[in-house]
DNA sequence: AAGTGGTCTAGACCACTAT
DNA sequence: TAGTGGTCTAGACCACTTC
């Protein structure tokens, strides 16, 4: 189910990168389009969209007239909601070394907002997948996956601890592509609490989730809970978003 | 200070969107790019380049051989995090008919936390602004924006109700083209409950945000406090992103 | 005035979906 | 196999910054 190369562009975007974190430009100045279009051999649309997505994430910023520059402060941002596509990444990039457990893997009758999300039938059954994420023993992500049974070709399954975009693929013949997500301030009941290893009442964050995949067509309804002393994220908001 | 007319880009953008909300396409099938194109008189990358930011607002989804289409569901996200440029923007969007009070407009030394986030010396001047957005007198959101006062060619200034990006335009020359946000749960304390007008130790959600000008330098220091039971944000994340 | 990023064009070819 | 979106090219002109 693997697909091609990287494209050009990404190509492009990963070598720029590179000379970023290298700290190979000087005066954090990027050369201008042009030389960098006739250096790589590639035209000048290439070396744009890959300077278009280093520019949204964060790292580098451009100057019209003036020309493109390294985003220093940009580039130090960690635990970027946008970019979020699994949890091991982002407490590795914490410089944590992550661990995860699956708590649950069950089939069970979904509830009634599972099947809202999901656009079921009330009753039907969906495979339930519970995990933490720990670091050095500490709890800092709880997540609850809720999967249509009928995706499955198969009802047993291992490797179940994968990233779940990784499970599904392996799986099923979905692509997750996006999630649609509710950020929810709470305070821990005494379940999701004993789980994360915190009182119950502890104030953190959740996100209630959609995921949709290629023909975008929900395919998963996650909860998902966050110590907040030991995660926090961060998001960049554009003006030209909208 | 305001410039050119929207690009042809944003013009196409804007008369696919009309289409899209006026439901004028058949099964929610958009055409093909390239009669798109024709029928417009612009040239097929204008046209992407428009489909593109349809796609990442989530009002359309693409899918490569197959086609174009209307993304129903994507269309009724409100307050999208990305998006958000002004809270007034935000409420409307809700429905509701918002409300703006400035309850504070000075200059103070700055804070360590300010004086950090916007690289200054501890104490230094700087213009605090404090309001509320309401909706029928109901207070939602509780910001606080903190802003160099040499930044200000005259000390004195009205419109101070006006959004920020409004007012900054207005009495200096600085655009605001982004902001990082950390994402804080909390219980808000005893000052902020009453602004808000709710219990002290109320749940809801705060914003901790520096704001940056098109020179990428920092211009405000931004706190915001949310009540969760009026207002709750969402965000729409990619596997594209990283 | 020179240099740089921003927008737009016209066209080629590839990868994937549907039938 | 036909049709559609995805990638890439080469080049033109504009808007803005810098000197």
């Amino acid at each position: 189910m693997i697909t091609r190369n990287p494209s050009l562009t990404d190509q492009v975007k990963a070598h720029i990168k590179e000379q970023i974190v290298g700290d190979e430009f000087e005066d954090g100045r990027i050369p201008p389009e042009a030389a960098l279009a006739e250096d790589l051999g590639v035209s000048r649309t290439t070396v744009r969209d890959a300077l278009g997505k280093l520019e949204h994430e964060g790292a580098i910023y451009r100057k019209q007239g003036a020309g493109t520059f390294v985003n220093k402060p940009g580039l130090q941002i960690k635990s970027r909601l946008e970019e979020i596509w699994s949890y091991e990444q982002v407490l590795e990039e914490h410089g944590y070394k992550p661990a995860v457990k699956v708590l649950r893997d069950e089939i069970v009758p979904a509830s009634r907002e599972t099947a809202a999300a999901l656009g079921l039938e009330a009753g039907s059954k969906v495979v339930e997948i519970e995990k933490v994420f720990l670091e050095s023993r500490k709890p800092v992500v709880l997540t609850r996956n809720r999967i249509p049974a009928d995706l499955f070709e198969q009802s047993e399954h291992e490797h179940d601890e994968l990233p779940l975009y990784e499970f599904l693929e392996e799986y099923t013949d979905r692509h997750l592509t996006y999630y649609v997500s509710e950020i929810v301030p709470m305070a821990f009941d005494a379940d999701q609490a004993r789980k994360l290893g915190v009182k119950k009442g502890t104030i953190g964050l959740g996100f209630v989730e959609v995921g949709y995949d290629q023909s975008n067509e929900a395919v998963v309804h996650a909860t998902s809970y966050f110590r907040d002393d030991l995660l926090r994220f961060r998001i960049i908001r554009r003006k030209s978003g909208g």
